[in-house]
RNA sequence: GACCCCGUCGUCUAGCCUGGCCCAGGACGCGACCCUUUCAAGGUCGAGAUCGCGGGUUCGAAUCCCGCCGGGGUCACCA
C-alpha cells in the first residue's frame, strides 16, 4: 500500500568511510521507503567541518550506489548538506528566541567545567543549572528552555514507549557563542524542514531523542515517528569499529563480496521472516517491516556473510560473474586471453569453489597463466619415471584425438587407464598437477576443454621437461 | 555514577504480545557418512541452548509479575 506521506532519510556524517552499521541503517530506511512507496532522502551531516571531507562524501555516495540504495532527494542537488543550510538554522533559532522557547547564556566553558567537576565530586550527574534562564541576555550561546516537570515519552517503533523524566535533562545548547548550530539542533531543523515522517537511525541516538522532541514542540512542529535500530557488535559484543577489523562497505567490496549478498546479510542481521535466509531485493521490499526488526544488538559474523556471498556467486550466470570478476583478475596482475564465451565457461567451473571474488580468481588462477611451479608434495608422487611415461603417452593421445571436449576426453582417459591397468585418478591427478600445478581444481576434463588442445599439450610438455630436470 | 536500551545453541534468529502444540524450530559454523578423477558444491545424519540468575503467579512459564546480575549506549559551546 503506497504511502506517499512516508519520507525517511539517511544522514551520515562524512568523517570516515561508510561503515556496515551505517549501511544497515541506510538499508532499513531505503526498505521502509520502498515498501511504502515513500521517499528516501540522503542528507550529509557535515557541520563538523574539521573532520568532514569531500573525499569521504564521495566514498559514502559511492558505497550507497554500489549497494543499490538509490535516493530520491539529496546530493548532488544543493541543499542537502548541512553546511549549505546555515540560514535555515539561524532562522529557526531566531524564531525560538522570539517565542521565548530559547534563551541566551553567557556562562563560560570554564565556569561550566568547574560546575561539572564539583558535581562529579558530589557524585552527582552534571546538568546545566539554568543560571541564565531569566536574565534576559541578548547574546551568548542559545539554550533550549525545557519544562522542569513531567516527562517525555519516545514512542519507538522498535522498542515501544520509552519514558524520560525532564529532571534528567537540561537546557541544552542549540547555537554556540560563535553562532554555529549544534548537531542536535541541525538534525531537528533538517528533519522538520525536509518533512521527515519516520526517523530510523542507530540506537545510540535514543538518549538524545527526548531533547529533540522537546525542540520540535518548542518550534511548534509535529513530532515524527522514531525507530531506533540496534547496533552491530564485534565478537566481543562491543559496538563494531575499526578495532574489529575492516568493516567499511569499501573493504567488503574490495574483498570480493557482491552487493546483493551484503544487502541480504545486513537485512537478516536483526530482521527475519520465518526460516528464510535468502531474499531478493523484491522479497525484501515486499516483506520488510520495521516492526519486525529485533531490539537487541547483533554480532557481525563474517563467516555467514561469506556463505551468503557464495550462494549469490553460485547462482550467477557465467557472463555476469565474469564481468564482476574482471577487476579482480586485473588486480591480481593477470590478464585474460580467452574470448568472452570461454571466459564465462571458465568462471562457471569456479563459482561453487569460491566464497568471494578474490577467492574465485585465486582458485582459477591457472586459467590465466601457466603454473609457475608444481605442488612439491604431489610432485614426488606423480612426477616419477612412471609419470614421465604416462605424460608422454597422454601427449601423443591428446594430439591425435580429434574431439577436445569434456565427454570424449573423459572416455579417452578411462580407456587409457584400463589399458594401463591403473586407476583413473592416477592419470587424472597427474594431468591436473601438470596443467594447474595443484592437486585440486575444477573437474579436470572441463578444465582441459576450456584451455584447449594447444595450451594443454604445451603445459604437459613443460611438465615433462620439469620431470626430466628432476631425474 | 545517573539515565536509557538489551539478555533463547559459539553466531544470526523463530517462538514471547494472545501461557500448554517447545524437555525449544531454522540458518551459519563444527563432526560423521553418502556422492566423487581432486577440491568444492549437493544430500543424509549428529553434537550443540536447563530460554542471564533468583523468587513468585498458575494445574502448567522461554512466554505474565517482582528483584537482581551481566553487556551495551548516552550524558560536551563533538557529531
Amino acid at each position: 500500500m503506497p504511502d506517499a506521506a512516508v519520507r525517511v532519510r539517511f544522514a551520515p556524517s562524512p568523517t570516515g568511510h561508510l561503515h556496515v552499521g551505517g549501511a544497515r541503517t541506510a538499508l532499513f530506511n531505503w526498505l521502509y521507503a520502498r515498501h511504502h512507496g515513500g521517499t528516501f532522502i540522503l542528507r550529509i551531516e557535515d557541520t563538523d567541518q574539521s573532520r568532514s571531507t569531500e573525499e569521504n562524501i564521495e566514498y559514502i555516495v559511492d558505497a550507497l550506489r554500489w549497494l543499490g540504495l538509490d535516493w530520491d532527494e539529496g546530493p548532488p542537488t544543493r541543499g542537502f548538506r548541512q553546511t549549505e543550510r546555515f540560514d535555515i538554522y539561524r532562522e529557526h533559532a531566531e524564531r525560538l528566541v522570539r517565542t521565548g522557547g530559547a534563551y541566551y547564556c553567557d556562562c563560560t566553558p570554564e565556569m561550566l567545567e568547574a560546575q561539572r567537576k564539583a558535581a562529579e565530586a558530589r557524585k552527582e550527574t552534571f546538568r546545566y543549572s539554568g543560571h541564565c534562564r531569566d536574565r534576559g541576555l541578548t547574546a551568548g550561546a542559545l539554550r533550549l528552555r525545557l519544562p522542569e516537570m513531567g516527562a517525555t515519552v519516545v514512542d519507538d517503533m522498535i522498542h515501544g514507549p520509552v519514558t524520560f523524566e525532564h529532571q534528567q535533562l537540561d537546557d541544552w545548547i542549540l547555537v554556540r557563542t560563535d553562532g554555529t548550530p549544534t548537531y542536535n539542533f541541525c538534525v531537528v531543523v533538517d528533519d522538520v524542514t525536509m518533512r521527515i515522517s519516520h526517523v530510523i537511525r542507530g540506537n545510540d541516538h535514543l538518549s538524545n531523542t527526548p531533547k529533540q522532541i522537546l525542540c520540535y514542540e518548542a518550534l511548534g512542529y509535529a513530532v515524527p515517528a522514531f525507530a531506533h535500530v540496534s547496533m552491530i557488535l564485534g565478537a566481543d559484543k562491543s559496538r563494531l569499529s575499526k578495532r574489529h577489523g575492516a568493516a567499511s562497505v569499501q573493504a567488503f567490496r574490495e574483498a570480493g563480496i557482491v552487493p546483493d549478498a551484503l544487502v541480504n546479510y545486513l537485512a537478516r542481521l536483526g530482521w527475519s521472516h520465518g526460516d528464510q535466509e535468502i531474499f531478493t531485493r523484491d522479497d525484501l521490499t515486499r516483506l520488510f517491516d520495521i516492526k519486525d526488526v529485533a531490539s537487541s544488538g547483533a554480532v557481525f559474523d563474517l563467516t555467514k556473510l561469506e556463505w551468503l556471498n557464495q550462494a549469490y556467486i553460485k547462482a550467477m550466470d557465467g557472463r555476469g560473474l565474469a564481468a564482476l570478476a574482471g577487476p579482480f583478475i586485473a588486480r591480481a596482475g593477470l590478464s585474460v586471453t580467452f574470448d568472452e564465451e570461454r571466459r564465462a565457461r571458465a568462471v562457471e567451473t569456479l563459482r561453487e569453489r569460491a566464497k568471494t571474488l578474490v577467492e574465485l580468481v585465486e582458485v582459477g588462477r591457472f586459467y590465466f597463466e601457466r603454473p609457475a611451479s608444481f605442488d612439491a608434495k604431489a610432485r614426488e608422487t606423480f612426477f616419477t619415471r612412471d609419470g614421465r611415461q604416462r605424460l608422454a603417452l597422454l601427449i601423443g593421445e591428446l594430439c591425435t584425438k580429434p574431439a577436445f571436449e569434456a565427454g570424449p576426453l573423459e572416455r579417452l582417459y578411462r580407456d587409457l587407464a584400463e589399458r594401463l591397468g591403473v586407476k583413473l585418478g592416477d592419470l587424472a591427478q597427474l594431468t591436473r598437477l601438470a596443467v594447474t600445478g595443484r592437486t585440486a581444481s575444477p573437474p579436470l576434463f572441463d578444465v582441459l576443454a576450456i584451455l584447449g588442445r594447444d595450451e594443454v599439450v604445451a603445459r604437459l610438455r613443460a611438465a615433462l621437461a620439469a620431470i626430466g630436470e628432476a631425474a
